[in-house]
DNA sequence: TAGATTGTTAATCGATTAACAATC
DNA sequence: TAGATTGTTAATCGATTAACAATC
């Protein structure tokens, strides 16, 4: 049932790309598609021509994580999905702390998209007294101060950043203090953190510039993977 | 002033790959940081120390666009920052519109980072009939039919789409069939576009994916660029 | 001058693509 | 069987890095 055809999944021989684990959620997003407008099966070239990439290329991603297609046939969706989400880790649920209550981190509180996908944050954390005690959106607010205990109890290893770009970095100490390896990070801001603990940055001013760079210099910039059409610009 | 060495900032001479451009925002928001700090000059060494590449690399980068530096003394920050913003396109305002007023787009509309770079939300767009005519973080919400006159009369060129996903591709055609000539799109599915319109894609689930997917795997990813920290993955 | 640092070239490294035997 | 499509290898392409003359 998880392992159609034998095969490992999720235990890459070597080193994977940032770039390959990237595309590897843009297959899992559209193979979910895919299921539920019914499709059964797809192939390298359907998932290629969609996205934007070359059939060698979805393969080849595939390739680093084990055999998970039928030659003649292509891939089974539902079979493709189960594998893509063992590999990404997103089999499993991940809770998760926020730091950081304002305009931006409610908003996070409240999309529906992170559920959707394995991650449930399961505690805010705020500085200021107003925030501190209350609920959003279904979410306890706590002073920063509880964090060792709510993480522990909670089994949290992922931790979201939303405070302002001066606080970013000692948010991210704090995170790392208790143990958090991972750290999604959306204050404009470059945060230092140790060897073991991942980071991954989103700065919409930063994308909104790639944006204002296209259009205000129409054509001179490369384009990368997609013809018409693309997401999550790699 | 704009031009200190008389070197032509924002024409590159070939095609310039995405990544380039997004290690420029990077630059850029260093080199605000140091500015704050009151630093007057930098270089490719310490730049690339704190974003986590290499001096050879910093230097690579810009010399697609120009001569920015100056040979034993490294860059005035102040200059850099200015040549960077006209290469991306944010010496100058850009008034957008942002289509889809839930939980993510009203924090987008009072999101403060936009600003300071330079854009700036100027109408909202929704088809629920209780927001529509209310104003959003001082944002005025219109109906959808509006969106032709208000893209015209502002002169609109950028979009943010903030709707579900089953709504995005409407929306964005809506913002191509007025003109728009690029699109920030947050919903969490692929977007089909002419090949003229420009499209950068964030999707927070895949984001938080690839952080699953370096813990669940510690060790088996590639570190692609950043040693120790680093921020907006490349 | 000596020291520092640029811009640029050539060498290296890595990622993408084309092609094809194997398979269903 | 013929047709389709995989997994994988080798070839291509592109991006990163090291090295260094030129410059301040």
């Amino acid at each position: 049932m998880s392992d159609p055809k034998g095969k490992a999944a999720g235990s890459p021989d070597g080193a994977v790309p940032k770039a390959v684990v990237n595309r590897l959620s843009l297959y899992l997003r559209e193979l979910q598609h895919l299921v539920r407008d019914g499709r059964e099966t797809t192939s390298s070239n359907q998932l290629g021509r969609v996205l934007g990439f070359t059939d060698a290329q979805v393969r080849k991603d595939l390739a680093y994580f084990g055999h998970f297609g039928y030659p003649g046939i292509g891939y089974r969706c539902d079979e493709l999905i189960r594998a893509i989400r063992k590999i990404l880790g997103t089999n499993q649920q991940w809770p998760m702390a926020m730091v950081g209550v304002g305009n931006l981190g409610r908003a996070l509180l409240g999309y529906k998209g992170f559920q959707q996908q394995g991650f449930r944050i399961v505690a805010a954390f705020d500085s200021d007294p107003h925030k501190m005690g209350s609920v959003i959106e279904g979410v306890q607010v706590y002073h920063l101060d509880s964090l060792p205990e709510i993480t522990a109890t909670n089994r949290i290893r992922l931790g979201i950043i939303a405070v302002p770009a001066a606080a970013a970095q000692a948010a991210a100490d704090s995170l790392v203090a208790v143990g958090v390896e991972g750290i999604l990070n959306f204050a404009p801001v470059t945060i230092a953190l140790p060897e073991h603990v991942n980071l991954v940055g989103v700065d919409l001013a930063i994308e909104l510039e790639q944006l204002s760079f296209a259009v205000a210099n129409r054509g001179s910039a490369k384009s990368e993977s997609a013809p018409k059409h693309s997401n999550e610009m790699d």
